[in-house]
DNA sequence: TCAGCCGCATTTTTT
DNA sequence: ATGCGGCTGA
């Protein structure tokens, strides 16, 4: 076959693909190739002889997962199949993949093909209940901590024997047999959480030595993106199924890792050398992503770290413009500074507004740069936040199709029982609950021998049968009707759409649009995959992440978390919050230091043209108002690469602030109060504001900004979370919060 | 026994 | 925005 695509690559990428025997150690530096080396490689594989499916190669996202396939047929001349599987190619995430493994082999673990996968909001479910039948507080024993321990400790291969051999305190202890029986309960529902999709491959591994020899057999060759980004399950499962062909080449940036936190382990791209001695290890240093001076500052950051490999990235590109930082008043100052940089620059250098990323440290920095670009009427998208699949509406679905699937799953049968609304209760359910635990049984099974529960009344007994009823039926249906068929006719059936467009809210109308969304979604699911079966949309969609979803096609700025940035570049970035106690977020032990560090390099190196770097001097946080000092990362930036932005325009800025906002002249009032604004005596010249909240009443005349003028015809809540029901022209109404919706009183 | 309403707290990063 | 606890009325 053909393989003059080789020439499209640099000596040192070439050499990293055409080391095809052995392990290898491909040290990627940011903009340098990475993912088409892997691509690359995959190709000459193949071109050589190598049978597609003899080739394993691991991402971590499926956004990434799914780029490589693309880029692999097209370097291959491949037309793409549309029926999903594409050439039937082993490409995809750590988690889908042994996934996938896990279904063809459950039999063997003692699960079902068809097993549901647990969410982190079913597995807290599960922990805060197991805490509640052993009569343990939630207070003393936190659920979600103890659901971290039991994670970490999944992760690092720690049974809940060990964990409880090494308890040292009262905590310690609870922990690991609510971790027993945890696991326990997973089991009985043949349900596996994410950590379970790559511990139990290795428990297989370990159990089956058949099973083993079948994957290292089949998996002459390994190829591992990201490989800084690895756990220690996830290093197991490389190593055992390498052992045989050795043929391991594994591709990352230790100045990248920035995934402790879930347990990935920087050690293990430090070790590779010394796990495989004679591997060959290929350095990638020509960056074609970024100018010469952002490049420079990205190293000039990374030196700081103790715990790293020997690389330094260069570039034959332009040296560019020097960073830019912004010093801003306040949060508020910062996301106003951000939307008329950005709508400066878009005109000024002709770029489009795609080519816009803001980046944040934390989540919830979002909502005031989400404020300033409402107001500023620029387009936007965020990534992360509340994610789709996260959401109720969709969560309900989801939980009656998996349920359908896995009639044993406990997590999504508590879910759906009473909803919609069957006049099923708590009192109810516990008593299904304690019997099913009796009887050691699922809870949709127990449903149909209800009549032998005296507790419940003839009511609730009717309409658990119903349920359990409904659930069946469309089991039966499963194999009969096409995924989106069943889908639709389980939303008629529920009659969804109906109650919610009778309900005639606006968040209605979005958990309608949702619903109908999420329904097209299936469509699509169907469309790319003919043959795939209920069971498939589920393992897919358990495993999509938000930046999964990200549409690079729409023309808005994009706004999204560092880490949720990784792997992606853009034009121009502003790295936003760079304030001590926030970027660099908590601790200052050493090793957290360095992630946070790591993770500002990954910020800076998005960068194709341009960076902005901005902190705020006072920002609200945790209801309070905190000053912080700039970020010691920015004296870590050597100087005459930055351009310090002079707070001249400062003060007249200000000024326009003071008159389009109450908010900021309030906080300073606040400080040291430590109370929310509503709780605050309202100083007199607030009285005046166009948008004091108080003023507005029932029948009351606002403007917003695009919505026009509208009447006030319902109020609730109270303080920050007072909200409003305002009917726009003939029939829009809007649900908003007054707190940020910015309403002028017209009269 | 349940549904609905209110108020309150919550936000580090995610497959 | 969401979930939870507490309360009330049916």
């Amino acid at each position: 076959m053909n393989t003059d695509f080789l020439r499209d690559l640099n000596p040192a990428q070439l050499s990293a693909v055409k080391a095809v025997e052995g392990p290898e150690l491909v040290l990627a530096g940011a903009g340098s190739g990475k993912t088409k080396v892997l691509t690359y490689r995959v190709a000459y594989l193949v071109s050589i002889g190598v049978p597609v499916h003899n080739i394993l190669c691991l991402t971590f996202t499926n956004k990434a997962a799914s780029e490589m396939k693309t880029r692999t047929e097209k370097l291959l001349g491949m037309e793409e199949h549309g029926d999903g599987r594409r050439f039937g190619s082993w490409i995809g995430t750590f988690h889908s993949l042994f996934g996938k493994i896990l279904r063809m082999e459950a039999d063997k673990l003692g699960y079902t093909p068809n097993y549901s996968i647990y969410d982190e909001e079913d597995s807290l479910k599960l922990i805060k209940q197991i805490l509640r039948e052993r009569n343990l507080s939630e207070e003393v024993f936190a659920p979600a901590g103890i659901r971290w321990q039991i994670s970490r400790s999944k992760n690092n291969l720690v049974l809940p024997s060990q964990l409880e051999q090494s308890a040292k305190s009262r905590l310690d202890q609870v922990t690991a047999e609510v971790y027993a029986a945890y696991e326990e309960r997973l089991k009985k529902s043949n349900s596996m959480d994410f950590d379970d999709l790559l511990i139990k491959p290795i428990v297989l591994f370990n159990r089956d030595r058949a099973s083993l020899e079948k994957y290292q057999n089949k998996f002459r060759f390994i190829l591992v993106d990201e490989y800084q980004d690895t756990n220690r399950a996830q290093y197991m499962l490389l190593k055992l199924l390498a052992e045989i062909h050795r043929n391991l080449c594994v591709v990352g940036d230790d100045a990248q890792s920035i995934y402790s936190w879930r347990g990935a382990d920087l050690q293990n791209i430090l070790d590779f050398q010394s796990d495989y001695p004679d591997a060959k290890v290929v350095r990638l240093e020509q960056n074609y992503r970024s100018t010469g001076k952002i490049l420079k500052a990205a190293n000039s950051v990374i030196v700081h770290n103790q715990r790293k490999l020997d690389k330094e990235l260069w570039t034959e590109n332009h040296e560019g413009d020097r960073l830019s930082v912004m010093e801003c008043e306040s949060d508020r100052d910062e996301g106003y500074k951000i939307v008329q940089r950005i709508r400066d620059e878009s005109i000024k250098d002709k770029l489009q507004l795609k080519d816009f990323v803001v980046l944040f440290r934390t989540n919830s920095q979002s909502r005031s740069l989400e404020e300033a670009f409402n107001r500023g009427g620029i387009p936007y998208i965020i990534v992360g936040g509340v994610a789709f699949y996260k959401r109720k509406e969709i969560k309900d679905l989801l939980a009656y199709l998996k349920l359908i699937v896995n009639p044993q799953d406990d997590a999504s049968f508590l879910r759906i029982v009473n909803f919609p609304a069957r006049g099923i209760g708590d009192v109810t359910i516990d008593y299904v609950r304690s019997f099913a635990s009796k009887e050691q049984k699922p809870l949709l099974a127990i449903v149909e021998r209800v009549d032998e529960i005296v507790e419940i009344q003839p009511r609730q007994k009717n309409q658990l049968k119903q349920f359990a009823r409904l659930v069946n039926k469309y089991n039966k249906l499963k194999d009969e009707l096409s995924v989106g068929e069943l889908s639709r006719s389980l939303t008629d059936e529920l009659g969804l759409i109906r109650s919610l467009k009778d309900e005639n809210t606006v968040e209605s109308q979005n958990r309608m649009e949702n619903i109908q969304e999420f329904l097209g979604g299936i469509a699509e699911f169907q469309t790319e995959n003919p043959e795939g079966t209920l069971q498939d949309f589920l393992a897919e969609v358990s495993l999509v992440a938000d930046v999964d979803r990200w549409d690079t096609k729409r023309n808005s700025v994009t706004l999204m978390t560092i880490h949720a940035a990784k792997g992606l570049e853009f034009p121009v970035v502003f790295v936003s919050g760079l304030e001590e106690g926030l970027f660099p977020l908590g601790s200052k032990e050493q090793d957290e230091l360095e992630e946070e560090r790591r993770l500002f390099y990954v910020a800076i190196t998005r960068a194709q043209k341009k960076v902005y770097l901005s902190y705020a001097r006072q920002r609200f946080r945790f209801g309070k108002l905190s000053y912080q000092a700039p970020s010691r990362f920015l004296a870590e930036i050597e100087s005459d690469l930055l351009d310090q932005e002079h707070a001249t325009r400062l003060s007249q800025q200000r000024t326009i602030w003071e008159t389009t906002s109450t908010f900021d002249s309030l906080r300073p009032s606040l400080e040291g109060i430590g109370t929310m604004a509503q709780e605050v005596p309202r100083p007199r010249d607030v009285e005046k504001d166009r948008t004091a909240a108080p003023h507005i009443r029932i029948g009351t005349i606002v403007e917003h900004q695009f919505f026009g003028e509208g009447k006030v015809i319902e109020m609730s809540g109270k303080g920050d979370n007072e909200r409003v029901v305002v009917l726009f022209g003939a029939n829009q109404k809007k649900q908003l919060m007054v707190r940020y919706a910015n309403l002028r009183i017209v009269r």
